[in-house]
RNA sequence: GGCCCUAUCGUCUAACGGUUAGGACGGAUCCUUUUCAAGGAUUAAAUCAGAGUUCGAUUCUCUGUAGGGUCACCA
């Protein structure tokens, strides 16, 4: 009677038809939080039953999905688990068993009807401004189900129902929520609203999370339950999140992208999660970057708002950058190093040194991995792996002139070449060079063109950093190539 | 149309019935700086509307409005 001191056991059960979407990874997420706070089983079930509409490889893209995010199971597909098989399709004895449980207590009964009349049926229903409710043409006696003909759960009492959920609480619902659904297609499937529920049952679901989509058909499963004489689990809905665009519930058609295709842009899972996490959700307080532990420790499914929202990406380009910042130099580098495209790699200018000292550089610049390879093949950081092209007009600082930037180029040369190669950091250079521009008085006509020669660029990184991290040699040739061209 | 859910800055959200309605993203302004990036500071910006209950309502109730969901041999 007590479900506190009943041991947590949840379930992520999507249908293989295709990519997960932030969608169902949110309702993957918010049970996987709830259950690792609790210490409790998180379950991976496949509800493979619609064999129309299933998408071959989606099984292994969910997983990987999952793997991904860092969303780990304890019973389930691959692991297995004493439940098994966690596929329904292989399940289907199961059902069976069930549904004949439900024939002999005379609650459900083969559908009499063709395609075509309960099409009529609908229709009328529609014409008429009504909900169509298939209840109101059962037939006076039932046939005996040979399995040609969908299998439909016969409604055992006409009545309102009102339970608790979690996160919307007390809910309710009249009479014309209930219906004589079908519980076993003709095809032999089970349909979800059947399947699902015998699988809760037999797994000892103990809480049902899922999207507010089920809010409305939640009194059928609760008259099942009722009708089968099994307490129902606790159930938690959850708010939708939105398409930025139309407020609609987002969708795959509403442009809900691939949850992969975040990883291929070089979003970090810690990230993704963060950002899931606090859509519907706030602990309270005033943090917002949040390890998956944090989100774990903090989570509480009381506080889970029950007001769509919308996804916003600003937002979520905002926490990948504090969740890069937050990883160690090492795997920053190796990061960046995975979305460096092979032609850089294979430049004679590219070497694991330079790499080593750009990665500061790189995620200063950066709101996610994606970026990276742009940027130094054809971008802002491009002259770290080729010699820049100097538009020599561009190089005289505007209070200056070309005769003075020769000269101070010139000066540059012997500051730095009186430093030695050992000797040749960031710190040593900028001092010398500061020195030398603000005795000048002229700080521009010294850092300008400094930074130009080394980079060709009106907008980079500070003179000093470029040329540590190009080194004593390159430096020096870039600036002495500048020159010539000035002359 | 029936049934159901929801409603705080542009967005994500906080606020035992009592706060100058708080934070974050994004925006703007400024500082730092040769430039960019990063960083720091400041700032604009919200309780859907109308009744009711109450000494007092963002919060409770009702009505309206708006948005969303559902009414499949889809999940």
């Amino acid at each position: 009677m007590n479900d506190n001191h009943k041991k947590v056991v949840t379930r992520f059960a999507p249908s293989p038809t295709g990519f997960m979407h932030v969608g169902n990874v949110r309702s993957a997420l918010f049970a996987y939080l709830w259950t690792r706070k609790n210490k409790g089983t998180y379950i991976l079930r496949i509800e493979d039953t619609d064999k129309v509409r299933e998408v071959p490889g989606s099984i292994e893209h969910i997983i990987e999905s999952l793997e991904w995010l860092g969303i780990d199971w304890d019973e389930g597909m691959v692991v297995g688990g004493p439940h098994a098989p966690y596929k329904q399709s292989d399940r289907l004895d199961l059902y069976n068993k069930y549904a004949q449980k439900l024939i002999e207590k005379g609650l459900a009964y083969p559908d009499p009807y063709t395609n075509e009349e309960v099409e009529s049926f609908r229709k009328k229903a529609e014409e008429e401004k009504r909900a169509f409710l298939f209840r109101e043409h059962r037939p006076e006696k039932f046939d005996v189900w040979d399995g040609t003909k969908p299998l439909r759960f016969k409604v055992p009492e006409i009545k309102s129902y009102s339970w608790h959920d979690e996160v919307f609480g007390d809910l309710s619902a009249g009479p014309e929520a209930l219906d004589d659904f079908i519980l076993i297609k003709s095809d032999g499937y089970p349909t979800y609203n059947f399947a699902h529920i015998v699988d809760d049952i037999e797994m000892g679901i103990t809480l049902v999370m899922r999207g507010q989509e089920y809010i409305s058909s939640t009194p059928r499963y609760l008259s099942v339950y009722e009708s089968m004489g099994i307490k129902p689990p606790l159930y938690a809905c959850l708010p939708h999140i939105m398409a930025t665009e139309g407020n609609k519930k987002m969708g795959k058609r509403d442009g809900a992208k691939d949850l992969l295709e975040y990883r291929a842009e070089g979003y970090l899972p810690e990230a993704m999660i963060n950002f899931l996490a606090l859509i519907g959700w706030n602990p309270g307080t005033e943090q917002e970057v949040f390890s998956k532990q944090e989100l774990i420790d903090a989570f509480d499914l009381k506080k889970i708002q029950n007001a769509g929202g919308g996804f916003n990406d600003e937002k979520l380009d905002w926490l990948n950058k504090e969740h890069i910042k937050k990883m160690n130099y090492e795997d920053q580098e190796e990061m960046i190093t995975k979305f460096l495209s092979e032609k850089i790699k294979n430049l004679p200018q590219f070497s694991i040194e330079r790499l080593h000292n750009i990665v500061p550089i790189v995620i200063d610049r950066i709101k996610k991995f994606g970026e990276v390879t742009e940027m130094c093949e054809a971008g802002e950081l491009d002259f770290f792996f080729s010699v820049p092209n100097v538009d020599p007009v561009k190089l005289i600082w505007k209070k200056s002139d070309k005769e003075n930037t020769i000269l101070n180029l010139n000066k540059i040369k012997e500051i730095l070449n009186e430093i030695s190669n050992d000797n040749f950091t960031l710190e040593n250079i900028k001092e010398k060079i500061m020195a030398f521009a603000d005795a000048l008085g002229d700080r521009g006509s010294v850092l300008h063109p400094m930074r130009f020669s080394l980079t060709g660029l009106e907008r980079s990184p500070d003179p000093f950093t470029v040329a540590s991290v190009l080194g004593k040699n390159e430096t020096l040739s870039r600036i002495e190539v500048v020159v010539g061209i000035l002359k």
